[in-house]
Parts: C-alpha cells; structure tokens; sequence
DNA sequence: GCGACAG
DNA sequence: ATCTTGTCGC
C-alpha cells in the first residue's frame, strides 16, 4: 500500500494532521483529481475490502480494514490501525480526523482487494471530496463510500422494497444513490469514491450487500472494530503512530 | 442570523 | 462516534 505520488507532491509531509485552510486547498486538490469512470472487470473481481473506525478511551482512533472473498464473503485477512484522535469531528472534513488511522490499518494489508468500501460519503459531499473519494484518491484506491445517513444533498425516499434506489442530487447533479438494501428498512446513502461510475458505485453495494442493511465489507469492519475495541485491544496487530 | 450537519 | 437494556416487529 503507498500513497499515489502525484497528489502527495501536493500534500506531503502531513497529508491529516493540517489547519481547516490547508485542509480545504487539499481537498480541492484531490477532488480534481477523482475519476468516476468504471474500469473495474467485474469478473475478476473476487476480493472486496473493507474499513470502519472506531474510539478508544485513550483519545486514540482505531481503523479495521477487513479483506472479504468475492461473491463468498470470507474473511481473509484483518488489520488494524491506531492514531491519535487529534483533529476535530466536523461536518465536510472526516477523512481529516480518521485517515491517521486508516492509512495505519491499509499500509498493514497484505492482499490486495480491487475494490474497497468505506463508513461515509463518497463524492456526496459539500465539496466532492467525502471520506472514500479522499483516501480512494491518496492511495489510488477503487473506492465507495457507505454511509447511514445523508451528509448533504436532496432525494425522494426509495420505495420500502428491497433493492429500489433513487438519485441523490446537489447543486444540480447527481452525486450518489440512497439505496434500500432491506425492505423495510432504512435506506443507506451510496457514492462513487474513486475510480468508479454511480451507477458502478450502487450496482456494487447492492452486490455486496447479504442479510442486513449494511454491505458485508462496512458491516463486518464495523462489528470486528466493536468486538477488539470492547476486548480492550491495545496490543495485537495495530501498532500506534508516534 | 437560523438550521443542517458522514463518523 | 459514544453514553446504554430491554424490547417490539419483520
């Protein structure tokens, strides 16, 4: 795993640990340079990663990245990522205050997935450039972006049954899919992160979505990140940055 | 100014 | 995200 050159000529030597005014010029930044064309081979797709971040009483956050057999849903690998929790939670600038973490837990992974899903917007953001657009884009990653509720954006509730969808629209244009995986259920917010169409974006959460609301990839990470997190993992393979 | 506001 | 138990319903 290594940071796409280009971009960090840009934003080196600390791409998170920045003021709100350098965190805007760094989001415009990567935002020109997020591709939404699909080049996946949806055939030779039979991995799929996931990441979800959670907080330690420490002040510390913890990254999970999970690595998931396609169409099996296996787990195959698991790694962890430790940072301190320094920048502020704020509304438009997440990836600031979890991507110390998770470029720990991605540096640790060993197989390669060709697609991975993350816990929040994706381009359905004020300024294009949500979690999974910004580190999709820092690491040249295929990514989407998961998430349980709208950041910003307007859109017609889905209908009730599995699988309907409808555009969520900002400024104009479409920036992603509020999608009902379950019938019944809350709908869950889909966008392209990098390297990937809308349409791509939301035919893939559906393809990865088994018995619940959430994709396995998010869903998975999520409840190993809550399980290691409630164990009290301070040792085992997550290491701490500094 | 008021309300909204990923995790 | 996090603080927190049981409980109603598909």
């Amino acid at each position: 795993m290594r940071y796409n050159s280009p971009v960090m000529e840009k934003i080196l030597p600390f791409p998170f640990r920045v003021s709100i005014e350098e965190a805007l010029t760094i989001q415009k930044e990567l935002e020109r340079r997020i591709s939404l064309h699909y080049t996946l081979e949806d055939a030779s797709v039979n991995c799929i990663g996931g990441i979800d971040v959670s907080y330690l009483k420490s002040g510390f956050s913890m990254a999970v990245a999970v690595v998931l057999s396609f169409p099996e849903f296996q787990l195959l690998e698991v790694q962890v990522g430790k940072a301190p929790a320094s920048f502020p939670y704020i509304p438009g600038f997440l990836s600031f205050r979890e991507g110390p973490a998770i470029e720990k837990a991605l540096s640790r992974i060993k197989k390669e997935p060709q697609l991975w899903f993350f816990d929040g917007q994706g381009i359905a953001h004020p300024r294009g450039v949500g979690l999974a657009s910004h580190i999709g884009v820092l690491f040249d990653l295929v990514s989407i972006g998961i998430a349980k509720k709208p950041l910003i954006g307007e859109f017609e509730p889905p209908p009730p049954e599995k699988g309907a969808y409808s555009p969520l629209y900002y400024q104009e244009k479409q920036v992603g899919f509020a999608v009902r995986t379950r019938k019944n259920v809350k709908p869950i917010y889909v966008s392209p992160g990098h390297k990937i169409s809308l349409e791509g974006a939301l035919r893939w959460a559906l393809k990865a979505t088994g018995r619940y609301r959430l994709p396995e990839p998010t869903r998975i990470a999520h409840q190993l990140s809550q399980k290691l997190k409630k164990e009290g993992q301070d040792l085992g393979p997550g290491n701490t940055v500094f």
